[in-house]
DNA sequence: GATGTTTATTATAAGATCATTATGAAAATA
DNA sequence: TATTTTCATAATGATCTTATAATAAACATC
């Protein structure tokens, strides 16, 4: 399961995504139904990880850093979790060695794990804040 | 991340799966680098969801509840760590409301994360233990 | 530059989860 | 009955989650 704060934060995007302009946190908070605060943190991650740009100051607010085309979910999730691999060792971002196993090539429960999140990546990768109308599922 | 709970719970079955016969927990955790008595917990939890086995007394241990070809991981999961959806609301086996949106059908989050949640479901539904020695993913 | 609005930053805290250790009961075998 | 093994639950400390609060800094307008 996702965390609670980054199901906000793919809330405050999305609104962001269809509102022109700047729009201030109080304005996001109370149209998703969010904590003010709590938001101003989850927005504040997502600046530094340039997926909004902000303007402090009468006036100010936050507007998407760039198209809703270019902001991949998996830039989401490691912005607001961190890394999205199930096991460091498969990690693109944050590599590094699990420790508890001898060697990595060889390594079972990584050659498993891999498989499954080499498919989960490749969605990750390829949806994006502009498919949020468009994209089907079945269930 | 997976837990670690849920990496050993993976090691502790491809364990099983490649040693015939009943193992006791002591074996397992000497040979897989995994603490004995967290060990047994995950083992407990495992043989609830009938993924394994046990016979307690002399001579007892864990064996699989199955043939490896026949557990998926997204069992193992499950198993563990409960519901592998990103959503409550994406969940086939543990479905909730958000409550925080109003006309499921129409919430974007759920839309795109269903997608995603489309291809990571069916690898995980896919592959199996018996799965650990052919599977391959480049990365 | 004084004033008011908005974000930026840091601190705090209750509650949950995680990883582990500990303790002892129950069951099976010899 | 003694021994071996699982079963069940509790205790512990560290970290994460989900907030709330207080203060500082930036900006616009007049």
């Amino acid at each position: 399961m996702l965390t609670q704060r980054t199901k906000y934060a793919l809330k405050a995007l999305l609104h962001l995504a269809r509102t022109p302009g700047i729009v201030p946190v109080g304005i996001i908070a109370e149209a998703e139904n969010i904590p003010r605060k709590f938001l101003e943190q989850v927005l504040l991650d997502l600046r530094r990880a340039g997926l909004v740009h902000s303007r402090p100051g009468k006036g100010g607010g936050h507007s998407l850093g760039r198209p809703p085309a270019e902001i991949p979910l998996i830039a989401v999730i490691r912005a607001i979790e961190g890394p999205a691999a199930p096991l460091p060792c498969l990690s693109h971002t944050a590599y590094a060695r699990c420790g508890d196993c001898r060697d990595e090539t060889s390594c079972r429960v990584r050659r498993l794990l891999g498989h499954v999140y080499a498919a989960t990546y490749e969605r990750l990768a390829a949806t994006t804040l502009a498919d949020a109308d468009t994209v089907t599922f079945n269930g």
